[in-house]
DNA sequence: AACCCGCGCAACCGCATTTCT
DNA sequence: CAGAAATGCGGTTGCGCGGGT
């Protein structure tokens, strides 16, 4: 050990490089990681070459260049999971991550605001066509006060109704906030085992879920317009996990369609 | 043709927690 | 045991790209 110099005070200050990685980096990062293993972060930038801080190198290697990783499209049955584990824990990346080899805190985080966030964001693009509508109506005013803009005036009208923000308030997670949630929520209702669902199944562990209990969570509705979310969440998630294919946990496919249940 | 705009994604930042000395 | 360092997490940013105007 080198006695206790900070090689971390500031990166800013000693000057670490920023931004996205070069091949070359990635290359002297793989190298050192196969060479002396994971961890160790900080000794990583001079011992490998890389002028990188420990966080950026960490980083780079759990969501980019660790072994395991899928990359590419999310399948429905992950998505699932998501939609899932998210109702229940809320915001926990990593620990949803926990359940989805081979996917990324990272990678999930972004599945889930590019995918779940959308009534924020339609409704945000409706605000701005809005806008560019209304500076369209007003360039008109300014050009020929004879124009009729009944077009224009309909179109927002439209919009407005169309917005989703006009119609019904839905949110779409219903997680408590508190740091602990996932020891009060976590599926104690999976009986049997104080692990729970945790750490292992990737084997092939898994559990029958009440479907009850899982419709309460079902607070997720993907369609506002049919107003249907009751029951039937849970139907339609068993539906997606039937049909899909490429099962994603290590553990016996068949298993888990018999209990016509759940992965956990 | 030029510009704008929104999207997806990788990476950053600040804070919290854990580990080390 | 205290303080420092390292690691981990979640929210956020900013860049490059494609599509629309």
């Amino acid at each position: 050990m080198m006695g206790m110099m900070s090689w971390e005070v500031g990166a800013a200050e000693q000057g670490w490089r920023k931004g996205p990685w070069t091949p070359e980096e990635d290359k002297l990062l793989n190298e050192y990681v196969n060479l002396h293993g994971e961890g160790r972060w900080s000794s990583v930038a001079r011992s490998a070459g890389l002028n990188r801080s420990g966080k950026s190198c960490r980083l780079r290697w759990v969501n980019y260049l660790r072994p395991g990783l899928k990359r590419g499209q999310i399948t429905p049955q992950e998505e699932g999971i998501i939609i899932e584990l998210h109702a229940l824990w809320g915001n926990k990346w990593s620990t949803i991550a926990r359940y989805l080899p081979g996917r990324t805190d990272n990678e999930i985080k972004n599945y889930w605001r590019t995918h779940f966030k959308k009534r924020e964001k339609s409704s945000h693009k409706q605000e701005k066509r809005k806008a560019q509508l209304l500076k369209q109506k007003q360039q008109q005013e300014n050009m020929s006060r004879v124009s009729s803009h009944a077009d224009t005036d309909k179109l927002l009208k439209v919009i407005d109704q169309g917005n989703p923000e006009n119609q019904q308030n839905i949110t779409v997670t219903m997680h408590p906030s508190t740091s602990t949630v996932e020891d009060h929520y976590s599926p104690t209702m999976y009986h049997h085992d104080n692990n729970i669902i945790a750490s292992n199944w990737s084997s092939d562990q898994y559990c029958v879920v009440d479907e009850g209990l899982w419709g309460g969570l079902w607070n997720l509705d993907d369609h506002p317009q049919n107003d249907h979310v009751d029951t039937n969440g849970i139907n339609k998630i068993l539906t997606m996990q039937n049909q899909a294919t490429g099962f994603p946990f290590g553990g016996d496919s068949n298993n888990f369609y018999n209990t016509g249940g759940y992965i956990f």
